[in-house]
DNA sequence: CTGCGACTTGAACCACGATTCAAGTCAAGG
DNA sequence: CCTTGACTTGAATCGTGGTTCAAGTCGCAG
């Protein structure tokens, strides 16, 4: 077996991330070096899959420290398979809640009414995404 | 036409925010208090669609300072019309990858990889997702 | 061996979006 | 009037997600 390790500057470049992001990810224990070269960091080129799952959940609204429990998830935790789940549905609501969105914001690129915020479409789409109103939520 | 206007903690009721987030926003200028009771804002019942859109808005992305612009928005601005259009366009982008990370997240949930990053299936979908950046031209 | 230059480190700093806090202010009730 | 309690304020603090920086360390060329 050859010796596939990737300089971290190389990673950043492929990555697309700074290096320093990738120090930042080491320390919250989302990415593990494979070993060092001197000082410097080498890592497998599997790090860039799992920096793409990284960058995209990061994307997504996913905290670091979430992600970083995600990584480390096993079959048999069961208790990370519910919260996937969970943040499935999580992912599902929000889908709906932005397709609202942008609805409205592409309604609003197009509507008349002076203050845009004032179209009775614009307000019953927004209405339409987050309103409890009638139940307090929690206090 | 009576007294409408709600208490600042009427507000935080029944939108679910905080008080001092209103502050927030206020400082920000995101809302406006119709006036005071006192020391005490007071709040034309509206205000509160307001907080609809920003809580939807935040939940979406977009940063508070964006809000503010979009909130004074009239039609005459085209250049903020753009910016909507553009935002409408980024956010069918971002909906495309959550609804992938949600099916990667979904499978994720019930698939048998050890590590579960290293699931193919959810591997694929996640390199969906991220942009390859540049080149892996060489190493 | 001596630079050079690219990398290392921890720590400081930044922006953002709030929350928390001490101290002040107010309306109303006893 | 004086207390009470909810609200006010600006300022400080917090958590997150990094970046930036000074100083140190390494591999390698000369």
């Amino acid at each position: 077996m050859d010796e596939p390790l990737l300089d971290i500057s190389e990673v950043a470049r492929r990555s697309g991330l700074a290096p320093s992001a990738l120090r930042f990810y080491e320390r919250k224990g989302l990415i593990a070096a494979a070993g060092r070269n001197g000082l410097r960091r080498t890592y497998h080129p599997e790090v860039l899959q799992q920096l793409g799952l990284i960058t995209c959940a990061r994307g997504a609204g996913f905290s670091v420290a979430e992600i970083g429990r995600f990584l480390v998830a096993r079959p048999s935790d069961g208790d990370l398979r519910d919260r996937m789940a969970a943040k499935a549905r999580d992912l599902d609501q929000r889908i709906v809640r932005l397709t609202r969105l942008r609805d409205s914001l592409r309604h609003a690129a197009v509507c008349d009414h002076e203050p845009i915020v004032e179209c009775p479409d614009f307000k019953r789409a927004v209405g339409n995404v987050s309103a409890p109103a009638t139940e307090p939520a929690q206090s």
